[in-house]
DNA sequence: ACCTGAACACCGTTCAAGT
DNA sequence: ACCTGAACACCGTTCAAGT
């Protein structure tokens, strides 16, 4: 028999007895099982299995399965914020238009990544045992708060504290967002493009 | 303190070969793991166990555990809907206080019962494959239809299309309970009580 | 019609042992 | 330090067999 082990997967090396870059490789393989199977068809198991390692050796990276996803988790709050931070960047000087833009950058964002938004705000996820997690979700959530701040001071939105005004706005774009991702609103007879439901709920929030 | 409980969903041994209400002992047993060991906890064995049955029996009363949590997420939503028409009719005549009371009782809901919300929002149910999920849903969503519909004949909320309107109100009042649940909004240094959030986001709505 | 018991193919996790 | 292989205690699901 041939000794043709398992394939090597996106950039992982295999040519020595240990892996190279393991950590890496599991975090990818799990992200691509979740995209294929959903959130409930992640198994460690396979991640291993898709990384040319054995089920064990995911134990010598991360503390359990749990932590793999936390993992997952905390990078995509990380792609969410450099999306959002981008999106501020090339956004009109307008605090309003800004604050548009960005609300439609974060749907957008969960939309064209299902999967991963799943991972980031599912029910297993425990901030509490995953601090760096919890930080990664701030600095998403800095994004909302700092251009509310930038509409508050321009006189185009009321309200003494930013985060007064953040906490509703955060829930209205995280709803529509999962809502749609789940097909929730489809479910119930509506169509409209989650983006523009968005944007037309923020633009109606500065009188139209 | 009514002694009507059901039969012997307390792991009491039965005194016959046949259960008499499995089912009914099972969605039972199933929401109690969620509250106790979270929604990912809940396991088709232990649920079985807790009704004093063989792992196998309740394949005789569900296709496989995707349906016993459909069965209870679609219980959930019958609940809600009981408890946002209650509150609904006991609510003042003005409608946009009528919009304010059900958004309310529908985040108080959700709080006061988030292990069942979790199961009503997870990730796992597949609407698709579960169409009296959908419907109980749909039912609940209607509610919040209703009062629109209401609130716009009385000229307090413009749009003309209930659904127009209903989509980012589902969406706020579910972003706030879901992101409460979860402890998101806490983790983020937001303190204020989900429902007074609801109250103060809807009453602005209507130019405070 | 409803339930049991045994069976199968998995998982998550641990640990001694190899490199 | 990193990984393997075997082991353990589970699960979900199926099926022949009991009542």
């Amino acid at each position: 028999m041939s000794e043709e082990k398992s394939p090597v997967t996106t950039g992982a090396r295999r040519d020595s007895y240990h892996h190279g870059d393991l950590k890496r490789a599991l975090t990818h393989a799990a992200l691509s099982l979740v995209a294929e199977r959903g959130p409930k068809g992640f198994t460690l198991t396979e991640a291993a299995r898709r990384a040319g390692v054995s089920a064990a050796a995911p134990y010598r990276h991360f503390a359990d399965k749990a932590h793999l996803l936390a993992t997952v988790a905390e990078q995509g709050f990380l792609e969410l914020h450099t999306a959002l931070t981008t999106t501020a960047a090339d956004a009109a000087s307008d605090p309003a238009a800004r604050l548009i833009s960005i609300g439609r950058a974060y749907v957008r964002w969960a939309v064209d990544h299902p999967d991963h938004y799943r991972v980031m705000f599912g029910a297993d996820n425990d901030k509490a045992q995953h601090p760096s997690l919890a930080v990664a979700a701030g600095q998403a959530f800095g994004d909302l708060l700092d251009v509310i701040t930038l509409c508050q001071a321009a006189g185009k939105l009321r309200g003494q504290e930013p985060g007064q005004v953040a906490g509703p706005l955060w829930s209205l774009v995280h709803g529509i967002a999962s809502l749609a991702i789940d097909g929730e609103l489809r479910n119930v007879g509506i169509d409209q493009d989650p983006e523009d439901m968005v944007a037309d709920a923020l633009s109606a929030l500065f009188g139209r």
